[in-house]
DNA sequence: TTGTGGATGTCGCCG
DNA sequence: CGGCGACGTCCACAA
């Protein structure tokens, strides 16, 4: 077994720890912290204090990650940039991708470590036990700011936009369409529109916002079996997948189950 | 409409882009480059040179959304951290979740704007056509760093080592299971096991890392009934699902379909 | 806490 | 480039 290394969160130096707008007296609130190039112990005291403050801290540095829990994974030393939210979710992003090389999720607790005079980022969860370490070999910027976001994201062009537009004019599903109820639960779960066509059959409408493959052929197929046996025996029960297109073989798929494709954009074309 | 704003790449003030570490006298590939509360201008310059120099760049500050392309959204002003890499992925963050609230894939081309004096990075691609675009109210702090990444993640516990383990003990699947092949072919798709049992009945196994639901039933399913039918007709096929667990309903469907589940770690415990 | 399915999913592989 | 399925997927919502 290699040597311990002190674990300590004391044996810290005086940290100049450096408001951003210079003239300041003391850490306000609304102040960035930047550093430099620290030392780890400052490092160590500038993150702790700023995750306490509930601030965002980013890290661009030389480290190593370790992980352990649903599966487990090493990344040796490299250039990274490492976020921690005061929300607990922990990111390692390397210089590609847009998926965090490691990260921990929301709910985290994280905590700044001085192990053999390296600052180690540890995070730990429960359900499932899961650690990420994040170990330092070099520190080049330690940034900490305090990110307050009340504005929720206005989105459009979603599965529930799609649902909405087919309420409004189900005609776009098919001439005479008439919903009779979103979420209508199955035996197999809830269906998106549960609905009857022009001649009182009942239609099963599972509405895709994208392309489909085979995967929600699947899903249809089950809604539609479900209904026939929820229903009184021998009702006969339709299934239309509504999405914008559909693969070759969940167009086979479908066709082999006796049931229909309906082309529908999520959101009204501008041609239109 | 509202009036144009004069977007600008050339309108700037002489920068002084600093150099973190304090002495040296022109900007090294090997440093940070930090910035306080710049101004807009300077902000801009030293975004772009950075996107030229192929720096990760990360800026905290007050900003506003639009995002436009295979959905559409608005997000109005707010602290956030945002993140550009040379791979031309962007990525907004707020204090909260491990997701991005806007974000724009690697392959994407980056700009940095200035249009009536506030900085704006401005993020485009094709296929599909969609556009990021991030206007800053104000700039808290903007960092740059040549992030040089080479290391490999070793990841274990995937769905990989999971067949590596089965192949390794097929005993483990069922006793006197004899897999045949990996990713065999069928009209429906690659079966992760393709096997024979001890009495010579062919076998589909369907690998899955982590509890399974209903989709990954329907899948097993689609490719038993495809090998059913690619092999000569009256074929028997079984079909069984490696998992470490499965839901009720996953139960049931596989039930209802003859198929078996079987409960395999994708690691081997630790107790073990 | 668990089950279920959506997501601007992203990512890798393969035809 | 499209199809297909894995992912430490994350995430919201319901039971």
């Amino acid at each position: 077994m290699t040597e311990q290394g002190d674990k300590s969160r004391d044996a810290d130096d005086a940290a100049g720890e450096s408001g951003a707008s210079g003239g300041s007296p003391g850490p306000r609130s609304d102040d960035v912290t930047a550093l430099s190039s620290p030392t780890p112990a400052t490092a160590r005291k500038t993150v702790a204090a700023a995750i306490d403050r509930e601030d965002v801290v980013s890290i661009f540095g030389n480290c190593t990650v370790e992980y352990e829990g649903r599966a487990s994974s090493y990344l040796g030393p490299g250039d990274r940039l490492v976020v921690c939210k005061p929300d607990g979710t922990t990111l390692v992003h390397t210089d590609e991708g847009h998926q965090p090389v490691n990260w921990q999720p929301p709910g985290c607790t994280q905590e700044a470590q001085l192990t053999d005079d390296r600052l180690e980022l540890q995070s730990l969860r429960s359900t499932p036990e899961e650690e990420l370490l994040v170990r330092f070999e070099e520190l080049m910027q330690v940034t900490a700011y305090d990110v307050t976001d009340e504005t929720e994201l206005a989105l459009a062009g979603t599965e529930a936009d799609l649902r909405e537009r087919l309420l409004d004019d189900p005609d776009l599903v098919e001439t005479g369409f008439s919903p009779l109820a979103t979420e209508r639960e199955t035996t197999a779960g809830a269906v998106d529109i549960f609905g009857e066509d022009s001649r009182g059959r009942r239609v099963v409408v599972e509405l895709k916002r994208r392309r489909v493959g085979p995967d929600a052929v699947g899903q249809l197929g089950r809604y539609v079996e479900a209904l026939k046996r929820d229903l009184h025996a021998g009702a006969e029960v339709r299934g239309i997948l509504v999405a914008p297109s559909v693969t070759d073989r969940a167009r086979r798929l479908l066709a082999e189950q006796g049931m229909e494709f309906v082309s529908v954009e999520p959101q009204p074309s501008q041609s239109e």
